[in-house]
RNA sequence: AGGGCUAUAGCCAAGCGGUAAGGCAACGGACUUUGACUCCGUCAUUCGAUAGUUCGAAUCUAUCUAGCCCUACCA
C-alpha cells in the first residue's frame, strides 16, 4: 500500500531496525475521544498503521482520555467506526484510564526522587511565576517541600481533600529553560468530575504530557507519531521516559499537519459549524469528517491514495483540494456503473417515432470495465435531454451538441436531427421536434455518415423523478481564514436540481454509486424518501467546455 | 532572555557531494457512442538570499531573510 516515495519516518524505522536499535515496530493513534474525526486524522491514522505495515508491526488505538471534563463515549464509538471504514485493524484498543493507577505509581516515584512536587500556586500566579517567552521564570516558594511532606499532600489531592485548582503537582525540570515546557510542568491537576470510564475512582487526573509518554512506553510503542507542534515538548517526553524508570524507550517524532485548500479543519469550528445549524451534523456531506466525506461518497480507497500521495514531511503543507477529488474520480471511474441523468430537462418529441411503441436499446454499464455488463434502457417517441444540451443556433464549429438543423447522436439509441423549435409567448424554449433515423441505431454498424456529437437523454414516460444534490466544499476562499470563517461560508455549497433518472434507477439501493453521463459521480442518498429518488454528487467531471 | 522547526515549480513531493524523479493543476495535440476516460507533448539551466569549501554543492560551512510553533491546572 505504502507507496514508492520514501519518507524521513520510514527511513528512520528502517535504519532503527537494521542497527537493532528496536526488534519490531508499535505504532499507535491516540485520539482524545472528545470530536469526530476528519481528514486530517486520517492521514496520522494512515500513516500510522501503514509505517507500522511496512514493517511487518503493529498499531495499537488508544484513547488518550485524560481529561474527562471534554470527553465522551458518543466520540468514543465514532471513532472506532471511522478506523474500521478506512480499513485498519488496531492490534489492541486501550484507555489512557486503563493506565491511572500505574500512572499514579510513576508520579509518587518522581516524588521520593525529589523530582515532583506539590505546589498550592494558584493558576493565575503560576502562569506569572512561570515567566514569557523574553523572560526566565522563578521558583515557587512551594518547590523546597519535603518528600515526605509532598507525599502526604499528594495522597491527600488523591483522596479528595482539596478542591479543583486548590493545588497541582509538578515536575522539578528547570524554572529557567529557555523551553516553557521544561519550567516545572503541572503533571497531575485536580478535577471533582466522573470519568467516562474510570466514573468517580478519581479526582485527580494526569496532564498529557506526563501521561502520554508513560502510556507510550506500558505499551511497548517503539515509534510515538505526532504532529509538528509537539516538538518543543519532546525533551519533556525524553525526561519524563528517563527518569520514570519504565522498561520500554518509546521515541517521539513529529511530522508536520496537512492543510487542504477551501476545508476548514480545526474541532473547534467545526463544532461552531454543527452546534449553531450551519450544516445538518457532523455528517454533512460538506463536512470535512470522516462520517461526512462518507456519506457524501468518498471512498476509503480514495482518502488513503490521496494521503499517501501527499507524502509525509515536516512542512505544515497545504494540498489543493484538486487532488483529492482526482483520487476520488480515480478510485470510482472503474467500479461505478453509468446510467443517464438529466439535470435540467428539455422536451424533445420524435416527430417520426410511434407514439405507442417504447423499445429498449443495451447500455453498456462502464466501458472500461467490461465485468460490469449492460442494462437496458428505454427509448420512445418523448424524451428529455439537458438544456445545456440544445442551442438554437449551432454557436461555432467546436459545438458538438444538438442545435436546429444539426444531427447527434443520442448516446446507445439513434441518430437525432432538430427540426422544429416550440416556444412559448416570451420567447423561452419549451420543447424541440426532431426526426431520427432508424438505419442509425447504435450497434448496427451505422457509418455512412459522421453525427455532430453524442448526447445523452432520458425517455420521458418511463423515467423516474429524482432531485440532485449539488455539494461544494464548505468553504470556498482561496485560503481558510479562521477570523469569520462562517461569513466566508461558501452559500451555493448546497445547491439542487429537479431532473429525472433511467427507471432501471428504481432498484436503486442507499450508497449506491453512479457516474452520470457529463454529469459526474453520484450517489444515492441514504436519507431518501417520498417519490423522488435523491443523489449527491460526490465530485464532478472534469471539463474545459464552455459554450 | 529567548527557544525550537521549516524553506526544491501555482500546490504537494523525491533527492542525503556527481550535474533537478513523480503526482495534482495548467496548456497544446491525438482519439472517442460522455467536451469524460485514455494516449502523446509542454511546464525549475536551478533548489529562500548571499558568501565560502570543493574538480564538482539543492546536498557541507557561515551569515542573512521569510514563515510556523511555544508563556493551558487542553491535547
Amino acid at each position: 500500500m505504502m507507496n514508492d516515495n520514501s519518507n524521513f519516518i520510514k527511513t528512520i524505522m528502517k535504519n532503527e531496525l537494521e542497527n537493532g536499535v528496536v526488534d519490531h515496530i508499535l505504532t499507535r493513534f491516540p485520539p482524545e475521544p472528545n470530536a469526530y474525526l476528519h481528514i486530517g486524522h486520517a492521514r496520522a491514522i494512515i500513516m500510522n498503521f501503514e509505517l507500522a505495515k511496512c514493517f511487518n508491526g503493529a498499531t495499537n488505538l488508544r484513547f488518550d482520555d485524560t481529561n474527562p471534563s471534554k470527553e465522551d463515549t458518543e466520540y468514543v464509538d465514532a471513532i472506532k467506526k471511522d478506523i474500521a471504514w478506512l480499513g485498519y485493524e488496531p492490534k489492541a484498543i486501550n484507555y489512557g484510564s486503563n493506565y491511572f493507577d500505574a500512572t499514579y505509581e510513576k508520579a509518587l516515584l518522581l516524588i521520593k526522587k525529589n523530582l515532583a512536587y506539590v505546589d498550592d500556586l494558584d493558576q493565575e500566579t503560576l502562569a506569572k511565576y512561570r515567566g514569557s517567552i523574553n523572560e526566565p521564570g522563578i521558583p515557587s516558594p512551594y518547590r523546597n517541600r519535603t518528600i515526605e511532606e509532598n507525599l502526604k499532600l499528594f495522597e491527600e489531592m488523591r483522596m479528595g481533600k482539596y478542591a479543583n485548582g486548590e493545588k497541582t503537582l509538578r515536575a522539578k525540570i528547570d524554572m529557567s529553560s529557555p523551553n516553557i515546557n521544561l519550567r516545572d510542568p503541572v503533571i497531575y491537576r485536580i478535577m471533582h468530575i466522573t470519568h467516562h470510564q474510570t466514573k468517580d475512582k478519581w479526582c485527580i487526573y494526569p496532564m498529557y504530557d506526563f501521561a502520554h509518554p508513560l502510556q507510550d512506553a506500558f505499551e511497548g510503542i517503539t515509534h510515538s507519531l505526532c504532529s509538528i507542534e509537539f516538538e518543543d515538548h519532546r525533551p519533556l517526553y525524553e525526561w519524563v521516559i528517563n527518569n520514570c524508570e519504565v522498561e520500554a524507550k518509546p521515541r517521539q517524532i513529529e511530522w508536520g499537519r496537512l492543510g487542504i485548500t477551501h476545508m476548514i479543519m480545526s474541532k473547534r469550528y467545526l463544532k461552531q459549524l454543527v452546534d449553531e445549524h450551519y450544516v445538518t451534523g457532523y455528517d454533512d456531506p460538506r463536512m470535512p469528517t470522516l462520517v461526512g466525506l462518507r456519506r457524501r461518497g468518498f471512498t476509503p480507497n480514495a482518502i488513503k491514495n490521496f494521503i499517501l500521495s501527499t507524502g509525509l514531511s515536516k512542512i505544515n503543507s497545504t494540498v489543493d483540494y484538486g487532488m483529492l477529488e482526482h483520487f476520488l474520480r480515480e478510485d470510482l471511474k472503474l467500479t461505478t456503473t453509468r446510467p443517464m441523468a438529466i439535470l435540467n430537462p428539455l422536451k424533445v418529441v420524435i416527430t417520426n417515432y410511434p407514439s405507442d411503441r417504447i423499445e429498449y436499446v443495451d447500455a453498456v454499464n462502464n466501458m472500461e470495465n467490461e465485468s460490469l455488463g449492460t442494462h437496458k434502457m428505454a427509448f420512445g417517441r418523448e424524451i428529455y435531454i439537458e438544456q445545456e444540451d440544445f442551442c438554437e443556433v449551432k454557436p461555432n464549429k467546436h459545438w458538438k451538441r444538438l442545435a436546429k438543423d444539426v444531427e447527434v447522436r443520442l448516446m446507445h439509441a439513434y441518430f437525432i436531427k432538430c427540426n422544429e423549435v416550440i416556444k412559448d409567448e416570451n420567447g423561452n424554449i419549451i420543447e424541440i421536434h426532431c426526426t431520427y433515423d432508424p438505419k442509425t441505431k447504435s450497434g448496427s454498424g451505422f457509418n455512412e455518415r459522421k453525427p455532430n456529437g453524442t448526447i445523452h437523454y432520458v425517455e420521458a414516460t418511463t423515467a423516474l423523478k429524482a432531485r440532485f444534490n449539488l455539494f461544494e466544499p464548505l468553504i470556498m476562499d482561496e485560503k481558510v481564514s479562521t477570523q469569520n470563517f462562517k461569513e466566508r461560508l461558501n452559500p451555493n455549497s448546497w445547491q439542487t436540481c429537479e431532473g429525472f433518472v433511467e427507471a432501471v434507477l428504481k432498484d436503486t439501493k442507499p450508497m449506491d454509486k453512479y457516474q452520470f453521463i457529463r454529469n459526474g459521480y453520484y450517489t444515492t442518498d441514504y436519507q431518501a424518501k417520498g417519490d423522488k429518488l435523491v443523489f449527491n454528487r460526490i465530485v464532478g467531471l472534469k471539463s474545459s467546455f464552455t459554450a
